[in-house]
DNA sequence: AATGAATGAGCATTCATTCAT
DNA sequence: GATGAATGAATGCTCATTCAT
């Protein structure tokens, strides 16, 4: 069952991310896994259905904190196109910078539709960059014509950065770079 | 006595991609490419020294054509740098739809330093993107402050889009979409 | 959870002596082994570490019961050197009668260094049959310029009987000859 | 077939020789024997028909050669009984010694009913050790009453020497020991 | 005859999953 | 619920043997 204790589910998590970050799928032991957790082999299954539901999770959960905080950053009235996109930029780095394991684990994560839940979230994410864009557009102050696939560049752009940018790089000049790129890109006053 | 046949190399390289591009390392048997190319299971221990190394070779391979191709490419004098970065995002995405497996390998492939050939040729790719935008800078046709975080974001869209976007789409139409949020963000002309 | 099971050891290493002493070492099916002891393939591998850990196991069990056993017979005081000798030959007969594997086991057993526990108990017999011979010399009974080399054609004397006699002889008619030979030679002259 | 380039067949002996004597026959590489033969992996297979054969060969070729030595060496009239014995361990020893993969060759030898050929050469070194036995005993200078266990000792006596004595040590005093307990024992009161 | 590339049966070993305690 | 001993399906890899050249 879930949930039966919320710090065993956190503890489980975490040592699952550790690993699942570290090293492929097929490399990571679920018995080292249990042990980092401090908990049995066999109580993983308490929690998770299989080493895959378990890895899913992972993903998810943490996909969902980065939704979450997002949408909350953006329910601000008034903000302008502009300053979403610096906010969404900055939101996916400094939650990835804050929580290292998920670009890694999107790495080796499988297509979306691998897993539904995550493959929804996934597409929420997206389409709140989307919807970002398209009323940017419709404020005048932006101008894309495949918002759809910009919001598809937004991760890929950040997700390559921090698997491959030196990781002691400033973050917000980090942020403030792919913003530039994006902004200037689409930004209609400079057309 | 018979000859090492280079054809062997390649079908056992092609059915490896096969699988390897549709599930992830861990479920690929090596039972099943043996089969798929024809051969004996012994044989790819010929031709690979495990699992692992028939892998990464199938990745540098790819990824060793890529490069090749755009150098190639790119090697012509008095190309203007929009055009060449027109270049290389069609090379990247044209490449990408004809060897679909690329992207998706690309997807479960370990960190850069797991195999240093493949990181090296990595850096490659990079520094032929960032020495274009360079280039363009000096002639005073592209402005970026950051040109090796933007090479980046380079790859990192294409990845986004060809992992992610609809498969059908127009690959001329992404190449375009791709190359005007790049260059509108870092033309100077437009700024 | 289950406690560890040392009648799951005893009958691991029951099945794995039935086969080692049938077959030369590369014939032994380890799933085999495991069937005959009535546990998964697997639960080898908890009781030791490899195919060849569970071989040695084997001899090094046998022969510690073997040099156990010779101990407890050869404590007792008053006991004369000739009738020490003789316990020693009988004993070591016995024994190999006792556990027919023990010589066949013996047969593909790799030089004693390989593994040092094995080594040791060897070492640990041989000063067993070397101290009962100077002792004897000690007290006049026995005479033997090189008391190391004479345990060594103990063992190996037993060794080639166990192997190359009729099984079915008279267990106790060759101890009594081994003794005699060892104690008086064939030399009639000096009868 | 067999022996068609008399050079080869030795130097593929040699070379197994040098292997099995090493090794316990499953760790034997044919591809290695090759090598260090100097031919082809599938010459091995001209000149022997399966690596048991070839390991069984290289016992026999070994064998062989010792008891025709031996056969030489007693067949001289006139020669008393305890001078033979000396001859016969001599031989043995300075046999091993010369060719000392033989008793580690031995070592991991199958059951003499493996191969009837090496079965039979083997009995007869027994033969000819009880014979001279029982020869010794007609003339009234030896008393056995199991010739054939006696002969059986000796092989098992040179056999633990060579696999556990040091291996610096003097042939000939080790002859010369062996020999002093098989004609007189180690019982003080007879000698 | 000689070779070594090719083969594939064969097997040790791993590890996710189960289940007795 | 929790545990870790037990399991056995699954598979990478080896290596004796074959055979095209």
């Amino acid at each position: 069952m879930r949930l039966r204790d919320q710090n065993k589910h956190r503890s489980i998590v975490a040592a699952a991310a550790k690993f699942f970050s570290t090293q492929p799928f097929h490399k990571v032991r679920l018995e080292e896994v249990a042990q980092a957790a401090g908990v049995g082999k066999g109580t993983l299954y308490i929690y998770f259905q299989s080493k895959e539901d378990l890895y899913y999770s992972l993903v998810y959960d943490g996909f969902s904190e980065l939704v979450g905080q997002l949408r909350q950053r953006l329910d601000k009235p008034g903000l302008e196109a502009e300053e979403k996109i610096r906010v969404i930029v900055k939101g996916l780095v400094d939650f990835s910078v804050g929580f290292p394991q998920f670009a890694e684990v999107m790495r080796t994560t499988a297509a979306p539709n691998a897993n539904s839940q995550w493959g929804g979230k996934r597409r929420e994410l997206l389409q709140l960059i989307e919807g970002t864009i398209r009323q940017g557009s419709g404020e005048g102050r932006l101008a894309d014509t495949h918002p759809e696939l910009t919001a598809l560049y937004f991760l890929g752009m950040i997700r390559s950065v921090l698997l491959y940018a030196p990781r002691n790089g400033d973050a917000d000049a980090l942020s403030r770079h792919a913003t530039g790129v994006i902004l200037h890109g689409i930004g209609k006053a400079r057309r």
